[in-house]
Formats: structure tokens, sequence, C-alpha cells
DNA sequence: CAGTGAGCGAGCTTCCGCTTGACTT
């Protein structure tokens, strides 16, 4: 349940002039576990406090002691919910670990003191409710950083040359391009074709940015246009082709380390295309338990939120014998050991199935399509780990044609390995057994023209590997840190990339200028190391905080006195301001942008700022143009001409027009192809046909299924089937085994009354509710 | 879904890390 008592929410909560005592509080709805527990320990004779072994764990057992006035519990300590361990943690406890308590409070303080000291100036000075951060800041800046990047790129032109090349008189042919002129061969370096490296497997996706011609490799030839080329082409006409080198080499590439959060999160959002929340929540459901039929509720994984590799024995040993009696011997590896950084805590294994015998397909029935997407992957991973590497034929040819060089490589997987279990990105290439100075055949020379890519902006998961790298953040608060930098605008995602607002790149220029120790990513990493010599009894943290204290301090002053008052400057128009021909400028008010007179107020011309679809109104031809809704502030799409017309739909219009009808055509939520309007016109019409017969009232009915319609989200989706189910057990017992499915609208009759009488009364409250709301937010607008 | 901007001034915002339900659409 975590912690139980923290720093007050309001005010700072820490006497920076005595010791830092820090005030704690109970956080709130905690008060109720508090009581079950106390009423508990009243009632045993012993009590084992067994929060995690790492420093937040031990917070919680101090906590816990002293809000239960416990007179002297035991401290359990195990790092994997294993029989044996935990079993052997009960049999020795300890006693509380003051070292390990202090070093949590002095991360716990030294947050407080960076977060609640430097965000009211930030208030004060640029923006009211923004923050900053140890972890946040540093998140903030990354992103800028890349932009910076981003927008000093300027893309450089190269061109590649192809040869397709086979042995003579042979039919098979392969590709070699153009890498070198005769005399710089030697300084080409090794450029393997990707097989090389201790990178793990599952990381290859990610380095498939674009290519860049010269990528540290010395003497490899540049062809910066499209004259150079065709010069080239122009030497090589007429040339012979023949064997200049040829290596064959075995090459091995490790199996994967199993997941930890971070690279669960990476790995499921370039395979599954899950945002890392969405990964989380699918992880959590497997680790509370699914119901498997006559198994009965099952834990699917170990715990989802974890910094380490580490896999128990008895995990190990049943995961060899799967894969022995599955693969075979040659198949068993040893599984490979991570290095582990300053800030890993290692209080829970990796991220693996329970039971390696709960396969993926064993499994299948009973999970959800996106839980078996996530389960598979942690399945297949967690076995792949354990798999022995793969072994690769590679060959390297390099062909001489006049003073050119052209090079082909080739692999050819000769054991899979772990790739028996974990897919490959990549194709082989084959290419013929050749012999030096052999002659070849030159089928023809494919010039093409390429731009150098600029570095690509951060993802969600991207972002979050980057930041796990330099040790900030922890897996608790991945997910959290991207709510936060986006709640308080400082980015913006477009195209699921992170793009900083002027909020943002204006908050990171302050914090780079004023507080560069805070932003500067090796703080966290120095806090790291210094925490480490609190819990190893080597420092006092209160003499780590004061330290910490006495420069922050002459920061904060400093940064008080200096630090400009910065406003938003206003957006230039292009455009003149049909009333008074003065410039109109781009303003931000309580709805958002509009646009103004530039002359506010002698001039008062104003109208609101419309991002237009492209497509056109299918009733008075006007544009449609994105809208939001008053109180939830949802994205839609109307007419421009409202109220005259007053076309309004909430999927995205696109400007084609259906090739079937001629009519609009619209993206469904969740999906990339456009579908012509009235298809989704039809789906919507013959799922609210149904309860309109029941003789309900037909308008809440059809906003509630409007609203739901196409977006209906895992646990709706969850939810209604457990209503179906409910109802359905006692109306007939087949019922119960095809509750998976969606119930089909042909149904018996019973069911269906029973189900919609319940959801009308959940509805008639819910509207109540919704009117009450209402009422109470015109109330607040008013005032 | 047709308004928004200024200034007045009281009262509000904020950190990181550990967690699970309650509540929406």
């Amino acid at each position: 349940m975590g912690h139980i008592i923290d720093l007050p929410k309001k005010g700072l909560g820490v006497n920076t002039r005595k010791d830092f005592a820090p005030k704690y509080e109970i956080i709130e709805k905690k008060d109720k576990l508090i009581d079950e527990l106390k009423a508990a320990s009243k009632r045993a004779d012993e009590v084992y406090l067994a929060p995690d072994p790492d420093r937040e764990g031990e917070f919680i057992a101090w906590s816990l002691k002293n809000i239960l006035e416990l007179q002297n519990p035991h401290r359990a300590v195990f790092n994997e919910i294993t029989k044996r361990a935990v079993q052997e943690a009960i049999r020795k406890p300890r006693q509380i670990n003051e070292d390990l308590f202090n070093a949590q409070q002095a991360r716990r303080v030294l947050d407080r003191l960076v977060g609640y000291k430097i965000s009211p100036l930030l208030w004060r000075r640029i923006q009211s409710g923004t923050s900053a951060g140890r972890v946040q800041s540093v998140a903030l800046r990354v992103i800028c950083d890349r932009e910076a990047e981003v927008r000093a790129f300027v893309a450089e032109e190269y061109w590649s040359i192809a040869a397709t090349l086979s042995k003579q008189k042979h039919k098979d042919r392969f590709e070699a391009m153009l890498i070198s002129r005769l005399k710089d061969v030697d300084a080409v370096g090794g450029d393997d074709p990707s097989i090389e490296g201790e990178e793990p497997a599952a990381v290859e996706a990610s380095g498939a940015n674009g290519s860049k011609p010269a990528k540290g490799n010395k003497g490899r030839i540049k062809i910066s246009s499209q004259a150079e080329a065709d010069a080239i082409l122009k030497d090589l006409q007429g040339a012979s082709y023949s064997v200049l080198k040829y290596d064959e080499r075995e090459q091995r590439r490790q199996p994967p380390l199993p997941y930890t959060t971070s690279t669960l999160q990476q790995d499921a959002s370039l395979r599954l295309y899950f945002k890392p929340k969405k990964t989380m929540s699918l992880a959590q459901q497997l680790y509370e338990g699914i119901e498997l039929g006559e198994r009965g509720q099952q834990g699917l994984i170990t715990y989802m939120r974890t910094d380490s590799t580490r896999i128990s024995d008895e995990a190990q040993v049943s995961v060899k014998a799967h894969i022995a009696q599955e693969y075979g011997d040659p198949y068993v590896g040893q599984g490979r050991v991570g290095k582990s950084k300053a800030t890993t805590q290692d209080a829970h294994e990796a991220v693996r199935p329970t039971e390696v015998s709960f396969t993926p397909q064993i499994v299948k029935p009973y999970l959800s399509p996106d839980q078996f997407k996530l389960y598979n992957l942690i399945w297949r991973r967690f076995v792949a780990s354990f798999m022995t590497s793969a072994v690769f034929d590679t060959v390297r040819a390099d062909i001489v044609a006049r003073q050119y060089v052209f090079r082909a490589t080739g692999s050819n997987l000769k054991f899979p390995g772990f790739y028996a279990v974990w897919s490959r990105e990549e194709d082989e290439k084959l290419l013929p057994k050749m012999q030096v100075n052999e002659p070849l055949d030159c089928h023809g020379l494919k010039p093409e023209q390429h731009f150098t890519q600029p570095p690509p902006r951060y993802s969600e998961a991207s972002l979050i590997k980057e930041l796990e790298e330099r040790g900030i953040g922890r897996p608790s608060t991945y997910v959290p840190i991207i709510s936060t930098i986006q709640d308080r605008g400082y980015v913006d995602q477009e195209q699921r990339r992170f793009v900083p607002t002027w909020l943002g790149e204006t908050i990171n220029e302050v914090m780079n200028k004023h507080f560069p120790e805070i932003v500067d990513t090796g703080f966290t990493a120095d806090m790291e190391r210094k925490l480490d010599d609190v819990e190893d009894g080597k420092r006092s943290w209160t003499e780590f905080l004061t330290t910490f204290y006495g420069n922050f301090k002459t920061t904060m002053e400093k940064a008080e006195a200096e630090m400009n008052r910065v406003q938003k400057p206003l957006e230039e128009t292009d455009e003149l301001c049909p009333d008074c021909g003065r410039s109109l400028v781009i303003r931000t008010g309580r709805f958002g942008r509009f646009i103004s007179c530039s002359a506010f107020p002698d001039c008062r011309y104003r109208r609101s700022v419309v991002n237009k679809t492209g497509a056109l109104c299918p009733q008075c031809g006007g544009d449609l143009v994105e809208r939001k809704t008053r109180v939830k502030k949802r994205l839609f799409y109307g007419c421009v001409n409202y109220p005259t017309c007053n076309f309004a739909i909430w999927e995205r219009p696109v400007p084609e027009l259906c090739p079937d009808c001629g009519g609009l055509m619209v993206v469904p939520k969740g999906s990339q192809e456009p579908v012509c309007y009235k298809e989704v016109i039809l789906v919507q019409r013959s799922a609210e046909d149904k309860p309109l017969q029941d003789g309900e009232k037909a308008p809440a009915r059809t906003t509630r299924k409007r609203s739901t319609a196409g977006t209906a989200s895992a646990s709706t989706t969850t939810r209604r089937t457990t209503t179906r189910k409910k109802a359905s057990v006692g109306v007939d017992g087949e019922e119960a085994a095809v509750v998976k499915k969606p119930v089909k609208r042909a149904t018996a009759s019973k069911r269906t009354t029973k189900t919609t009488a319940k959801a009308s009364t959940r509805r008639t409250s819910g509207t109540t509710k919704k009117a009450a709301t209402a009422v109470t937010k015109r109330t607040k607008t008013t005032r």
C-alpha cells in the first residue's frame, strides 16, 4: 500500500534551522488502512514489518513502527517473493536500519527543498502554477536540448551507389555498396553488418533512424551531389569487377537481459505500440492475477516496478528445465548477469512470468488481446534470456572496379539459440562463396539520393530510457514524470514526440541560468553517491543536507535577486486588422488563443482561431474546423458556419472524399485509415436501435452511447462483461463459458432487460450528479 | 459554441517516490 506518512502538502514542512527536522503527516485516505493495521497488530503476539528492502521500504517500516506504536517489531527482508526467500526472512529478521531510513529522509527533504523553494520563485517571475524539481527539470532540459539540436540541424545531401553483381555465369545476384576509392580502402574501419556488438537484441529497432553517410568511417567515400555521382558512374563505364577481399567470420549474438520496468516500457512501445502508461496498467493486471479457469486466480508476472535484471534461483532452475525439454540442451544458456548501476536498488527481481509453464498459448484464452500481447512479450523475453547465443556466419566481400571499392555483406543464421523464441528484425542476406581475384559480372549501378536526418525528438519511451540511463527517476515515477511536464504545459506531443512549448523553453532557460547544478544531469548521480555514504553510516544525513542547503541557499538568494520577469510575447500574424488596418496578434484568454487587434483597447476587433481540417461540410460546404466542448474540453469537429449549420462529429474528417460515394470520410478513434462517414453513422445507429425498443428515454441513451462508441477502453469492456456475466448466471448456465466474447444483439431478451435496467439506474444517478456539478461550476464562474 | 484583452487584490499553485482503488468517459 505504499507510504503512509509524508511531509505536508502545504508549506515546507522542514525546519531548516534545526537539523532539517521533518514534519510528517498521515497521508489522506490512509487512515482507514492504518486503523486496520493497528487493530491487527494489537491482536498479534509478534509483528513482522516486510516492505521492500530499500530506502523507501525502510522508511515505511519506520513509519509503521511509529504510527502503530509497535514496541518491538521485527524487520523481515527479502528481495524476491519466493517461498524460500520469505521463509528465510521470517527466520532471520533484523531491526530497523536507521542509516537506510535516514538516507530516505535526506532524499525526501532535499527534493522538498529544491521543489518548494524554486517553484514559488517561478510563480512570481514566470507564470503561476509552474514548478521545478530535481527530476522534472532535467527531463525538461533533455527535451529542450534535443530540440535545440533539431533546430541547429542542417540536412546534407549525399548519394549512394549500389552495384548489382553476380558470380560469372551464375543467376544469383547480390548488392554491393560503393564505399571508397582504392587508395583509401585500408582506412575504412570495421563496418560489420550490424551483427557484432554486445547490444541485446531487443534494442535493435531503436537504432533505426536516419543513416549518416560517414558514421565515423574515415576514408569512406563522400558523394555530395548528382554531378559527383554521375562522374563516378562515368568512370565506371565498362569497368570489370573482381573480388579484392573475402572474409568469413562466425559471430555470436548474446541473448537479451530479462525486463526491468524501463526496458519493458521501451520494448512494448517499439514492438506493440503501447504507451508506457498502458504497459504499466496491463502489467499491473497480470501481476494482480488472472482467473485461469480450473487453475483459479493466478498472478502471472512478478512485480512490474523494478530496476533489477536478477532472477531467483528457483525461476532459473525451472526455466532451464523448460528450455531443455522444449528446445533441447544446446539451447540452455546460463543467463546473463546485468551490470547494476549506482542507482539500482534491487528490491525486486526482473519482470518475469511467475511460472514458465504458463506458456502464452495456455493462458491466451483467459487474457484480453492486449494483456496477451504484453504477457507474450514478457514470457518470451524471459525464456530467451536463459537461452544460448545465436550464431551467424557472416561474410564480407570487398569488390574492386577500377579505382573504386564496393562492399557486400551477408549473414546466415547457423544456430538460432535464443532466436527460437525471440523475433528477429533484420532479414538474412546470403552471399555466394567467392575467391579473391575472382571476376564478377555487374548487372547495373543504382545511384540514390539521400539526406542526413536530424536526431529524433524523444518519444515517451525514449525519454524514459534516457532518464533511466542517467539514473534519474525511479520505476514508479517514469510514467508520472511524463504527465507532470505535460500538465505544466512545458511540452506538447506531436506525432507522439515531445516538443517544448514557449513556457517549457522559458523555464528551462531560467533554470539553466540560475540553477545550473540542479539541472546538471550529474546532480542526481552525485546525490545517490552521497546517500550511499549515509546508508553505509559513513556520513550523517543532517550533515549531508547542511552542506547541500548551504550552497543552495546562496544560489537561491542570487536567483531571487537576478531572475528577470518574463512575459509571454504576443504572437504576430501577417494579417492586418479589417477595422483599423493595424496588425493583428494572437492573444491567450480564458478560452484559449484568439486573434485580436494589436491596438486593443483602441480597436476592439477580434475573432477566434480555428484549425481547419481541410474537409468540407457535407451539409453546407463550409470548412470543417476543430472545436472543443465547453465543459470537458473534448475535441470535436464542427462546421465553421455554426450556428447557421449545425453539422458536428467526433471523428476527425479528412480532405479526401470517399472513392465509392464521393461523400465525407473520417478517421475513427484508434485507427489510422479513413472510412466513409456513412459507415460510422450505421455503426452508431445499430448500437442505439435496441435500447430504444425497451421504452427508454431516447436522449439520455443517445448521448451515452455516442460518447463511448468506438472508444471503449479496456476497463469499460471489462466492466460490461462482468455486468453481463452476473446477469447471465442463473438465466442459463451455458452463457458463462463465453463471457469473454462480446454478447451478440440477438441473445435472450430476459438478460437484456436486466442489464438495461441496471444501466438505466446508474445513468439516472449519473445524470443527476452531472447536473449538480454543472451548477456548482456555473456558480463559481459567475462569482 | 460566440466570450476572450487591463487592473484591482485575495487566495491559490509546488517537490519525489511508495502504493491502490474511486471516479470519469
